[in-house]
RNA sequence: GCCGCUAUCGUCCAGGGGACUAGGACGCCGCCCUCUCAUGGCGGAAACCCGGGUUCGAAUCCCGGUAGCGGUACCA
């Protein structure tokens, strides 16, 4: 088995490309085969090297990796124009000057009973020929038969004037020249199979898949994925939050996690598991239990998958992650207190980074919690904090459990004057945790600091 | 417009003629745990798009409608 993931490097990679890559990749390490990767760059106004860069950054970062390639299907033009000359050559494929707007005004007079069929002409654009009888059939593993009446086929432009191909020619004979036999691809590309299906029928006719003395080969097994929506059912945009795997990464999310939650988008183990290590979907992953509706992205969910691949790190993975996120060092003993609380990468900051950088401004915050009260449980708490034995978080629960037990005070009523002047918020790690964070000099002096703010 | 694909809780995924009182997960609501926020535990509300047909029996098969989406480029 061969598959390919073939992006045009028209933009970052999205969610949907994304997916793509990951079943292609998860269903050749599934069967042992391998996965190619190629660039459609055949789009002269809008690919751009930035952009091949990018695509291959965001595979790497969710660690898909690939056996072939990257091919460019831009160098491989020589090929293309053998394979045009051989089409034209056998009467396949015509040139005609006709226009798009030709076409438009064609199907205009004749309704779609009638695909547009060109003049032949010296020169123009390379055409093929659509037979006007018969049918072209789609057979996907996904979906089953597909019939497109070849009447309804427009003959479709396969290269420009200048002899330079588009994208369902090239797509057709590059597969054919990598031997692919499983094209697994969204489902936008349904509608154009069978153009290139015909490309591949014309290709085969004058010999092209037994260029260089190779064996003729069957045609690919298609399968077209269901296509990924952003939450409003509305194509995936930049308007529904992530929507590049770069943004995904930029919002703190781990590469594993992305993983598990785009594999649950069109498929299911088919038994409820929704926790899947790369491992288990490797092993479980087929096209067959691919679903054929399309899916929403929803953030939701994936943020709760997110948190729980955190959780389960090991400690000293989870502060490299961190660290390489903020670009700080020393964060291991703040990461050990976050852990359970946050979310994605990104949350780690706003929670610990008060302890770490000072307190925050959160006037709301000091006015419900350091009020009169709120000052003298805090001043009483210093003094245990102060008096405490040592400075860990069994002794300091300890000396704080007595100052609640001397207010006949209910927790909170200490335990969150302590947490405002420490952080100057609401949230954050557990108190005690915090405390030993800080160490007993800063957290005094924390607490000085709030006791001395207003009076 | 035309061609095509799709239709189960708000969302994702099961179920594909009787085992359906339609299952799991996220989210939501309630309760418990609790120093905040989380985590964890328990419980709850929540769906077979509509209409015909086939059948003893339809969420499941067929047809039609509707809706969503895709294609209809000298884009990919």
């Amino acid at each position: 088995m061969r598959v390919r993931f073939a992006p045009s490097p028209t933009g970052a990679l999205h969610i949907g490309g994304a997916r793509t890559a990951l079943f292609n990749w998860l269903l050749a390490r599934h069967e042992g085969g391998e996965l190619l990767l190629r660039i459609e760059d055949t789009d002269r106004e809008r690919s751009t090297v930035e952009n091949v860069e990018q695509i291959l950054d965001a595979l790497r970062w969710l660690e898909i990796d690939w056996d072939v390639g990257p091919i460019l299907q831009t160098a491989r033009s020589q090929r293309h124009g053998e394979a045009l000359q051989a089409l034209l050559d056998a009467g396949h494929a015509y040139r005609s000057g006709a226009t798009a707007d030709d076409v438009k005004a064609f199907k205009l007079l004749h309704g779609a009973n009638r695909g547009f069929r060109g003049a032949e002409e010296p020169d123009g654009a390379v055409r093929l020929h659509v037979p006007n009888e018969g049918a072209t059939v789609v057979h996907d593993v996904i979906r089953g038969e597909t019939t497109f009446e070849n009447v309804h086929l427009d003959d479709p432009v396969i290269a420009r004037a200048d002899g330079s191909v588009l994208y369902n020619f090239a797509v057709a004979i590059d597969d054919l020249d990598a031997g692919i036999t499983h094209v697994v691809r969204g489902e936008d590309h349904l509608s154009n199979t069978p153009k290139q299906l015909l490309v591949l029928e014309a290709a085969r006719a004058v010999g092209l898949d037994r260029s260089g003395g190779r064996p003729p080969s069957p045609l690919p097994i298609y399968a077209h994925l269901p296509l990924l929506h952003g939450p409003d059912g509305k194509k995936l945009s930049k308007r529904h939050g992530a929507a590049s795997v770069q943004e995904l990464r930029d919002a703190g999310y781990l590469p594993a996690a992305v993983r598990n939650y785009l594999a649950l988008l069109g498929w299911g183990a088919g038994d409820d598991a929704t926790v899947l290590s790369t491992d288990e979907l490797i092993e479980r992953f087929t096209l067959e239990r691919v679903s054929r509706n399309p899916a929403r992205f929803d953030e939701t969910k994936l943020k709760w998958l997110n948190g729980l691949y955190i959780r389960n790190l090991p400690l000293s993975e989870l502060t490299q992650r961190l660290e390489e996120f903020t670009g700080r060092t020393g964060l291991e003993q703040a990461a050990r207190i976050s852990q359970e609380k946050i979310h994605t990468l990104a949350d780690f900051l706003p929670l610990a980074g008060p302890l770490l950088d000072g307190p925050a401004e959160d006037p709301k915050a000091r006015e419900r919690w350091l009020g009169d009260d709120g000052r003298a449980a805090l001043a009483e708490a210093r003094g245990a904090l102060e008096q405490a034995p040592t400075f860990d978080e069994g002794s300091l629960e300890q000396a704080l459990g007595a100052v609640i037990e001397r207010r006949g005070a209910k927790p909170r009523e200490v335990y969150q004057p302590l947490r405002v002047a420490l952080t100057g918020t609401t949230i954050s790690p557990g108190i005690f945790e915090s405390l030993v964070l800080l160490g007993r000099e800063e957290a005094l002096r924390r607490i000085d600091g709030a006791l001395a703010a207003r009076s």
